[in-house]
DNA sequence: CGGTTTTGACCGGCGC
DNA sequence: GCGCCGGTCAAAACCG
């Protein structure tokens, strides 16, 4: 991670005003994306996927988007670094949620668990051997990551997470969380961290795939419909592309159509209290403008 | 009482 | 080798 920097791209709605706005320099985030660290993160944009399969005005309407077809967008890759000018305001656009895609990277994960304190000998010297050997980095899950404006951290998308453990982050106030799908044998993983620049800017990242159907669907609430794609990543049958657009969609729809008086998937079912507020949020914030054109050239070498 | 959260310790990678 | 840091573990606390 010695040098990870990340592009960024800013498209903004037009019903904001002017340019300065427009102009990624303004932005200051060379290594920060939005008061996050993501660093460790190689990402790409949630575009990436969509060109060749969907366009970006499709997603508009798929969004309804009330305002225009302009949105906020940040894509972010780690191979190909411009520094945008480390820059001053970041006054920036507050309301909006970004999505980007983080792929892969080349961070190994650890699958194995180690027994905490060794001190069970035995074995120990050799397992550390098999650990050496086995030096490859394993390529990691494919990841998804979106910013959500929501006083809530942890957002419902219809799985069951367990937290695990909680990190503060550097240079932050907010800690970072983390989550398992409570799913057996299920390993997909959940990050929530809330941005330092925008409190109100929560970021959620999932990596990997879920194997199993979203427990809301078997219950059939409010989550059942949106959130019926089985898994994030998961089911091989359609291009990963068109997966991560259909779960992506999946988990917005909801908010967004909320936020514009819509009442497309969850008409008949009232939402739970906290969706509630969550989606309330969305709504005040006009929420939810992500998606991003942006061709950024950003090759991903794994 | 079983599942979840909390939280400090541990692990491994990385830079110096 | 050491320290930093992100990520994970797991025991204890918590909760419905």
């Amino acid at each position: 991670m010695a040098n990870e920097n990340h592009d960024l791209f800013y498209h903004h709605n037009n019903h904001h005003h002017d340019d300065d706005e427009l102009n990624p320099s303004n932005f200051s985030f060379s290594q920060n994306f939005q008061g996050f660290d993501l660093s460790t993160t190689p990402t790409t944009t949630f575009t990436d996927y969509l060109h060749g399969s969907m366009d970006y005005n499709t997603l508009s309407k798929a969004f309804d988007l009330s305002c225009s077809s302009s949105e906020v967008v940040s894509s972010i890759n780690d191979n190909n670094m411009k520094k945008s000018s480390a820059g001053d305001s970041e006054s920036s656009s507050s309301n909006e949620a970004e999505a980007v895609i983080e792929q892969d990277s080349t961070k190994m994960e650890k699958k194995d668990k180690h027994p905490k304190l060794g001190s069970q000998d035995g074995d120990e010297n050799s397992k550390k051997e098999n650990k050496v050997k086995k030096k490859e980095k394993k390529p990691k899950e494919p990841r998804f990551a979106f910013l959500t404006k929501s006083e809530i951290d942890h957002l419902e998308d219809g799985y069951r997470w367990r937290k695990y453990g909680q990190k503060a982050v550097k240079n932050s106030p907010y800690p970072r969380s983390y989550y398992r799908c409570t799913s057996q044998k299920c390993i997909v993983k959940k990050r929530v961290e809330r941005s330092y620049q925008d409190p109100s800017i929560v970021m959620t990242t999932y990596e990997g795939q879920h194997n199993h159907h979203c427990p809301a669907t078997l219950r059939g609430n409010a989550a059942s419909n949106i959130f019926s794609s089985p898994s994030l990543f998961g089911s091989n049958s359609i291009p990963l592309e068109q997966r991560i657009h259909q779960d992506f969609l999946a988990q917005f729809l909801p908010s967004y159509s909320q936020s514009n008086n819509h009442q497309m998937f969850h008409q008949n079912v009232p939402l739970p209290p906290h969706q509630q507020q969550q989606f309330q949020l969305l709504q005040d914030n006009g929420l939810l403008q992500d998606l991003l054109p942006s061709s950024f050239p950003g090759k991903q070498e794994q």
